[in-house]
RNA sequence: GGAGGGGUGUCGUAACGGUAGCGAAGCAGUCUUGAAAACUGCCGGCCUUCGGGCCUUGCGGGUUCGAAUCCCGCCCCCUCCGCCA
């Protein structure tokens, strides 16, 4: 969230920034009228509270000296009355003020390009030519079918529609992307491994910004109120919740392997077959909690290590920055990841690199002290995928496909698949 | 799930129901050739007309003129028991 007291002071640059993002200026309006009454009836109960502390430390001192304080005591508790009444309205006040606040998104970066949706975001660079294929060559969910690894038909049975059962070599291939992804990030990019919850509380979908407000895009279990992770951001970013850090252990690299649960309310219709849209997913995520003066370097550094895994693979894609407009509620600033995708004969999102600034740190309350001693400040938080792994698995097999139906191993994946060249391999069974 | 113990500021620890004390680390200032020591302040949050005021003892209620303290509910951590991959 935004800081109140900024939002107080620069009420016109708010109104630009939800001009900036296409979103109604209403909930800037009802909180600054809502803000100044809690502040008129804070100052008049503080008053009070004033009053009857001065009045307490004189019964206590009448008391003690024998002096008769009962008509005192008398006229307290009408003031204590008076209080709780005034209370209950500031208090209720004050949460109107804060749920309006959690509603506002971040502020863009100024170097993030005007527009009104996805149409309007800029490329940034192209890495790869995507390939030419001397036959015409299948989507990867018709090459799952065919290759016997993708079972959607079961597991509609089983669990529902945008699921899926990844199954032989489809599975094989799923656990090398994994575990390239992970060594890659850990031994070369210095990021600290971690298997995080896939269950996450209220607290924590508040502190990353998914919830009160994307509360449909989210699976819930209701009877213990916990929350399926949408993203492992979630439970990482809220590992140091609540925490103060130190400037010494700046910046920290997190990366977290998890499933991913996404209800999706209103994609239905879009993406239906394959691996691009599921209710569950796989995803190496990348997360950072950097110094605010490093947090636009560190965004840099962020998408290169994530291209890094489609280079290795060398997989062609581009690098876009999202306009104003399709920029996510948390974010001052986000790079896509696209990878080259035969079937869609476009580049489909793969990975998405942000910076959030303090906007979740101030949620989740994550500080520091700076250097020199002084006020604790907050962090800036970063994360991004690297990368999705069901969409990073269809881009292999639809880029690496072959004439005979078989899947080309990609050289970085090898050592991660028994050295094969290929498979289904020749005379071996899945 | 059951029994017992605990949760206090950056950290560690106190406080017969009388309004949160002491110690440590860090930072700034004074002193010093410099440093250490010593002293003072800061080192949680909010409001403010900048005088000050209010809040903060895991969370939420209750009793009371007044709650860290007493009562009720919940959460988390530790120990033991039970169950379990």
């Amino acid at each position: 969230m935004l800081d109140l007291k900024w939002v107080r002071a620069h009420p016109e640059q708010v109104r630009e920034a939800l001009r900036r993002r296409h979103q109604d200026e209403t909930v800037l309006n009802e909180l600054l009228a809502k803000d100044e009454a809690w502040r008129a009836d804070l100052a008049a109960v503080e008053q009070l509270k004033a009053e009857r502390n001065k009045a307490s430390e004189q019964i206590a001192r009448g008391r003690k000296q024998g002096e008769d304080v009962t008509a005192q005591i008398e006229r307290m508790r009408q003031v204590s009355d008076q209080i709780s009444a005034l209370d209950g309205k500031v208090r209720q006040l004050e949460s109107a003020v804060r749920d309006l606040l959690l509603a506002i998104p971040n502020i863009p970066h100024a170097s993030v390009p005007e527009g009104r949706d996805d149409r309007d975001n800029v490329e940034v660079r192209r890495w790869g030519e995507p390939r030419t294929f001397e036959f015409t060559p299948l989507a990867h969910w018709d090459l799952g079918v065919q290759l016997g690894i993708l079972d959607s038909e079961r597991a509609a049975k089983v669990a529902g529609a945008r699921f899926t059962f990844v199954k032989g070599w489809g599975a094989r291939l799923q656990r090398a992307l994994t575990n390239f992804m992970l060594d890659l990030h850990v031994k070369e990019h210095g990021y600290l491994e971690v298997l995080p919850p896939f269950l996450v509380n209220r607290e924590s979908m508040i502190g990353t910004g998914q919830l009160p407000k994307f509360a449909e895009e989210m699976f819930k279990v209701e009877k213990q109120d916990l929350y399926l992770i949408p993203t492992a951001e979630v439970p990482v970013t809220n590992i140091h919740r609540d925490e103060i850090l130190s400037t010494a252990d700046l910046p920290l690299y997190y990366v977290g392997y998890s499933s991913c649960f996404r209800a999706e309310a209103g994609a239905y219709g879009r993406d239906t077959r394959g691996l691009i849209r599921m209710h569950q997913f796989e995803k190496v995520e990348l997360v950072k909690f950097v110094l605010p003066q490093t947090s636009y370097d560190e965004l840099e550094k962020l998408v290169n290590d994530a291209e890094a895994v489609l280079q290795r693979l060398e997989l062609p894609y581009r690098v876009v920055c999202l306009s104003t407009g399709d920029l996510t509620f948390s974010s001052a600033k986000t790079y896509d990841l696209e990878v080259w995708m035969p079937s869609y004969g476009r580049y489909v999102e793969i990975s998405s690199c942000s910076n959030f600034e303090d906007y979740q740190a101030r949620r989740a309350n994550i500080r520091y002290r700076p250097e020199g001693g002084g006020k604790l400040e907050f962090v800036h938080t970063l994360n991004g995928s690297g990368l999705a792994i069901g969409r990073t698995v269809a881009a292999v097999l639809e880029n690496y496909q072959r004439a005979d139906g078989t899947i080309q191993v990609p050289l970085a994946l090898r050592p991660y698949m028994d050295g094969i060249e290929a498979f289904p391999p020749r005379g071996l069974q899945g």
